[in-house]
DNA sequence: ATACTCATGTAAGCTGTTACATGATTCT
DNA sequence: AGAATCATGTAACAGCTTACATGAGTAT
């Protein structure tokens, strides 16, 4: 059973407790989208696939007027879930900055504008720090070493490190010549 | 000028020295790749779109029974170019890790399973490394602060960082429980 | 001889985003 | 009363990958 991308968030989300299609959006970006986002038009579809393959069970709950229908793992579900987490496939790992690749060319620029390529990235995760550690305290979990705790541990680590090292680089940069 | 994400990476490695489409995706291939990647199915299309949007010159260079065309930024290119460089617009910064999503959802997992996630990341760490590494040395230049220098030395750094960071998650996992 | 690198391109298909359409319920 | 949140979905489009087709020149 070969997973896509976007089945191995939907699949991964609907067990850690049944959910709406709503709701695995909202839980998506709350949590996984630093590191695995999808969209509206990703999870809908995806929630009727994997309905069909027999991996997950949808069940109406409609109240009056408002439709609302939510999911939860069948068996097999919950083996193929296991399956992707187990198994030792190469795992995707793709990024796509932009700051690196303006200052991968930056040697055309003057050093005053160089430095605001630096500049920018430094906010940017500084940003992306003070977001990551406002994620609600309440939803925290009691013990630290928690799985979504310990990414979301990453995050600011990652984040703070990266922010240090151009701030290192605008100091390089800023002394010579 | 709205320029593609693909234009950008194209543009820049023009601007780096003129350049065939094979040669821009070696190029690609050899630094940028880890932070931006692209294909020949982008790279051929872009090359022509942005000729014919006259910010690029592409001169024939066929010999004999091989063809070859070789690009130059146009003045127009070059103030496109640069334009992008110096813009203050929101800078992409997009990632997709999967070790980071299997971790989220590792509560599933024994913990040896689990640990072995994080081994993997390791490892794939490791190999990043040494390819960035490895990376011709005949190549690198003369000046150790020239900005193509500086983004492989941020991301010898980064997988340096970060491999350490999941090793030491290594040792607490194993402890516990 | 054979394999590798140089070189160009396209077509099909898959993935993903954005915008739109629709409406109920709940909070301020 | 109005804004925000809950809730579902689709259609058009943009972006990218993979595989294929083709062949010349160079190094082993």
């Amino acid at each position: 059973m070969e997973l896509s991308a976007t089945a191995k968030v939907v699949l991964g989300m609907v067990g850690l407790g049944r959910r709406t299609g709503y709701d695995i959006k909202s839980t998506v970006d709350k949590s996984s989208r630093y590191f695995w986002a999808a969209s509206y038009g990703q999870i809908y579809p995806e929630l009727k696939r994997l309905e069909d393959a027999g991996l997950l069970r949808g069940e109406d709950e409609s109240q009056g007027g408002r439709a609302r229908r939510a999911y939860s793992l069948t068996p097999a579900g919950e083996a193929a879930l296991h399956d992707w987490l187990a198994s030792d496939d190469e795992l995707v790992a793709e990024m796509r900055d932009e700051a690196m690749l303006k200052l991968f060319f930056a040697a055309r620029l003057d050093k005053e504008t160089a430095l605001e390529i630096v500049r920018a990235k430094v906010r940017q995760l500084e940003q992306k720090q003070a977001a990551l550690r406002s994620i609600d305290p309440a939803e925290r979990p009691e013990s630290p070493d928690d799985f979504p705790y310990l990414v979301l541990d990453y995050g600011i680590a990652y984040s703070e490190w990266s922010a240090q090292w151009f701030r290192e680089l605008e100091q390089k940069l800023a002394k010579r010549r």
